[in-house]
DNA sequence: ATGGTTGTCGTACAA
């Protein structure tokens, strides 16, 4: 089972891409954020006639996320995380076969002691609580998103320039180490603890051409499926097309269900 | 050089 998760910075522009890569690289299913699509206009059409079935959170202009699976949903999916009032579209998780699976879209938070960035650090507090839960219930869990934060100077292609700066310092860093300190792993460094591997690279500067970029896209897997996960990746190609999302695809392989 | 680009919307704002 091949679980991929790709910001695609409006699915509006970016869906011919998403086509494209699902054909080329076949993932069972996909977690997508910053859909920026109103329920209404997803394209769940285009994408059945490839054979993938669509859940979605979405909203006009920003955030949204989305499953795209070409294996049955076994839930109804959530789309808030609980007890937690916030009207942006930043999470979703449904199961899939034997696998829970959580869709994030975490908070960007600016600038380091901005309101935003507050809001990221209270917003991380809140799923770490929601994903407690969905651990207990649920020992096949598979957490994945754009996590907006380098989990270590390894996942920053400048750490010196980075040092301290938003996705780079140790509020952050802390508050996702509490999201693996309950249980969970992040699957690429399961095989490769190298530095210059990166899933997101600024529009500006030629930054992707000059390997400018940072590791922000995470999945995350409980204890459980650890065990039966045989690869993980980043897939730099469709950073390479025309008109990209800044952000690319990252997947894990898992064995069995 | 505190620089630049993209998406949405039709102007600033978010990233």
């Amino acid at each position: 089972m091949k679980i991929a998760s790709w910001n695609v910075n409006s699915l509006n522009v970016r869906l011919p891409h998403l086509l494209q890569w699902l054909q080329d690289a076949g993932p069972d299913v996909v977690a997508l954020q910053e859909t920026k699509l109103e329920d209404s206009r997803f394209p769940d059409a285009a994408l059945a006639e490839l054979g993938y079935r669509s859940v979605f959170c979405g909203q006009k202009t920003y955030n949204g996320v989305a499953l795209v699976s070409r294996i049955p949903f076994a839930s109804e999916c959530v789309t808030a995380i609980p007890d937690f009032d916030d009207p942006q579209k930043r999470v979703l998780a449904a199961t899939v076969g034997e696998v829970r699976i959580v869709d994030l879209y975490v908070v960007n938070g600016e600038k380091v002691g901005s309101e935003k960035f507050s809001y990221k650090l209270r917003w991380l507090e809140a799923v770490r609580e929601w994903l407690r839960e969905e651990l207990r219930q649920h020992p096949n869990l598979i957490v994945l998103g754009d996590f907006n934060i380098a989990p270590d100077d390894r996942d920053v292609h400048d750490p010196k320039r980075w040092r301290e700066k938003i996705l780079c310092s140790t509020p952050e860093r802390e508050a996702l180490r509490g999201l693996l300190d309950l249980g969970l792993h992040d699957s690429f460094r399961l095989f490769n603890d190298e530095p210059g591997h990166h899933s997101w690279w600024d529009y500006r500067l030629n930054a992707f051409e000059r390997g400018w970029g940072l590791r922000i896209d995470l999945v995350l897997v409980s204890q459980a499926l650890r065990a039966r996960t045989v690869a993980a990746g980043i897939d730099t190609t469709p950073r390479t097309r025309e008109r990209p999302s800044d952000h690319t695809p990252v997947w894990v392989e898992i064995a069995g269900g």
